[in-house]
RNA sequence: GGUUCGGUAGUUCAGUUGGUUAGAAUACCUGCCUGUCACGCAGGGGGUCGCGGGUUCGAGUCCCGUCCGGACCGCCA
């Protein structure tokens, strides 16, 4: 028998108790006489004690466990002399009367605490090892607890889990696919599915009215802290509803996890357009947690003879509130240094600040009058003690790098109160997006996003203004700044489906045979239907305030996505290449 | 594809204007220690300074190339 508790049970009620106990060697401190072992499960520590005059010849041997050891020890539960406040378990010790060492462990390349002394590579690496972190586990343990519960709202919803296929077709429309070459079928590839999208849609046709997947997506992009080569979505679709059905249901199971999983009672989410978003906060995905709000100066700032305002489509700013005596000439000069770096790119900074003394100090005090200033001061809310932050330029970018700007004086002030959370519905994408490089449009969802039904008309026109301002019953839900969630009413209409393909330049020979299939379904009774996916990496990240999403995957792909720990990908055999007719372009490098 | 930061002991890092035998903490090993829980004390072992080339009397340090890793931009319908 290995256990009878596990380490993180036994209290000062068990105290008498003949127990076994199993787990890992946290530590061991070797007093001369005495040895206590600090014994490890993922419940908890439990300390065990041997005494040289009670059992010399055990004593002994525990004073050879070394960290990570596995063992069983057997013994009688007694109350502590010194009781360690800082464990669950320290009111009480094991009084170890038999000891199993059942698998010795070479040292370990990093602590296994909380705070781990090891890098992200070596982490991943010897992923088992990092995997004993209480603070993994809990991530790892979180995660399942959230798999759970959004399968109980949405159950108790009326969805029903369904599971589509990984071996699919590639489409050459967004990210890249990962391909898998097919041994039955030479020369021709599967993918691996980016997103259930078109599956998900016919389970619509099919009647299946409520769908929803906790499934693994795949996409060969870059790869970023939030961003790994496989990821998981829960995926939904719903037939016969308004785009209010969807965001109620979905704000609800939102509240939902917060609800059962961190106790968290959060109020009915804002929303606002995605126009809205951009104006007021220069992204798509503001982060709602602290103010600073996009001020327009056109009007103030135009034609007073400066020629970079007057030469600008757009004049704006933002107002930082109680930082002029702490903002020294150099402080602004680095912060100029800042949005001139090439990801924010902006020309310059313009400032004005108002000290508390009553006087202003400002880059353009030869085109205002201090009267001026004071006055458009007091016009949009400035205090004394506030700087003005103002850039001009094309309007599209200059919002952007406003909301560059605002996230970083955020975060350089410490606006963002740990703990906080702040979720937001962003509506009324647009439908379309035009690229420079390859001069047509892309769909900024997907290409079977419905267009708000007052704008269909215009997918008429040949005019890019026009085309350009056509929204999307799409959505996204936005939680501190990050995409969580994002999803559309879809098009069930065959000719509108086809004039959507025909705006993002497919042919219809090419729109055949991508998705023939779906605009098939569409001629054979197809319900008006929509649905969202969440990012469930993501989510379980952001509601434990963590940027990174790799803690909360066991086994996390690196940078160049490779998984450090099997070393994939890797090379395969001559023979495996002749067998799937395939030929390699590069020779690769000999081990 | 690009920008940027980094690679020095098992690990996390320091290493000044180029200058003696490359350090600290921790981990590890040995000895001592009967109430520790970041145990303590004494001692010890441990380095191809990522790799290759160059400059120099002399390179961890400067230059060039290259590999690896992190963050970011592009990309992510």
């Amino acid at each position: 028998m290995y256990r009878t508790h596990n380490c993180g049970q036994l209290r000062i009620e068990d105290s008498g108790k003949t127990v076994i106990l199993s787990g890992w060697v946290q530590k061991s401190r070797d007093l001369g006489g005495m040895t206590f072992v600090d014994l490890r499960d993922r419940y908890g520590i439990t300390q065990l004690v041997f005494n040289m005059d009670e059992n010399a010849s055990l004593c002994n041997e525990a004073r050879k466990l070394g960290r990570e050891f596995v063992i069983t020890a057997s013994g009688i539960v007694r109350e502590r002399s010194n009781k360690n406040p800082n464990r669950s378990t320290g009111d009480i010790e094991i009084e170890v009367t038999s000891l199993t060492i059942i698998n010795p462990s070479k040292v370990p390349p990093f602590t296994i605490e909380e705070e781990t002394d090891g890098g992200d590579d070596l982490r991943m690496k010897y992923r088992y090892i990092d995997l004993r972190r209480p603070e993994l586990q809990k991530n790892i343990i979180f995660r399942s607890k959230l798999a759970l519960e959004t399968r109980t709202y949405l159950d108790h919803h009326g969805f029903v889990e369904v599971e589509t296929p990984f071996l699919i077709k590639s489409t050459p429309e967004g990210a890249r696919d990962f391909i898998v070459p097919s041994r039955l079928n030479p020369g021709e590839f599967y993918a691996l599915p980016q997103s259930p999208q078109t599956f998900k849609q016919i389970l619509m046709v099919g009647g299946l009215d409520k769908y929803f997947q906790i499934v693994k997506c795949f996409r060969d992009e870059d790869l970023r802290a939030d961003r790994q080569p496989e990821f998981t979505q829960i995926d939904c679709e719903m037939s016969f509803i308004t785009i209010e059905d969807i965001l109620t249901t979905f704000e609800g199971l939102t509240k939902h996890l917060f609800k059962k999983i961190k106790s968290i009672e959060l109020p009915s989410f804002p929303r606002m357009t995605y126009d809205e978003a951009v104006r007021r906060f220069g992204s798509d995905k503001p982060d709602l947690r602290f103010g600073m709000e996009i001020i327009d100066m056109n009007e103030w700032g135009k034609n007073k003879g400066f020629v970079v305002f007057d030469q600008a489509e757009l004049i704006a700013g933002i107002c930082i509130a109680g930082v002029a005596e702490k903002y020294s000439n150099k402080d602004m000069k680095e912060l100029t240094e800042w949005v001139q770096r090439p990801q924010i790119g902006a020309k310059g900074l313009v400032y004005v600040k108002f000290q508390e003394d009553g006087s202003i100090r400002s880059t353009v005090g030869k085109f205002f009058s201090d009267e001026e200033l004071l006055n458009w001061g007091q016009s949009i809310g400035a205090q004394k003690g506030d700087i003005i932050l103002i850039l001009a330029g094309d309007s599209e970018k200059t919002r952007k790098q406003l909301g560059d700007l605002r996230l970083e004086m955020g975060r350089r002030l410490e606006l963002i109160k740990e703990g906080d959370f702040k979720p937001l519905w962003v509506l009324d994408f647009p439908l379309l997006e035009w690229d420079e490089e390859t001069s047509r449009f892309y769909a900024m969802h997907h290409p079977f996003t419905s267009p708000k039904k007052d704008d269909i008309p215009k997918m008429e026109s040949q005019d890019h203004n026009v085309l350009n301002s056509i929204r999307a019953d799409a959505y996204d839900l936005v939680i501190n700044g990050a995409e969580i969630g994002g999803g559309s009413i879809r098009i069930h209409n065959r000719d509108l489906q086809s004039r959507n393909f025909d705006l993002l330049g497919f042919t219809k020979e090419e729109a055949e045979a991508q998705f023939g299939f779906l605009l098939g379904a569409f001629e054979y009774g197809a319900p008006p239907h929509g649905g969202i996916a969440f990012g469930f990496d993501r989510l379980c990240a952001v509601m434990n305030g963590q940027s990174s999403i790799r803690d909360f995957i066991a086994f996390p792909k690196n940078n160049q996505g490779r998984d450090m720990m099997i070393d994939a990908p890797a090379k395969i055999e001559p023979e495996q290449l002749t067998e799937l007719n395939l030929e390699l372009k590069v020779k690769p490098i000999p081990d």
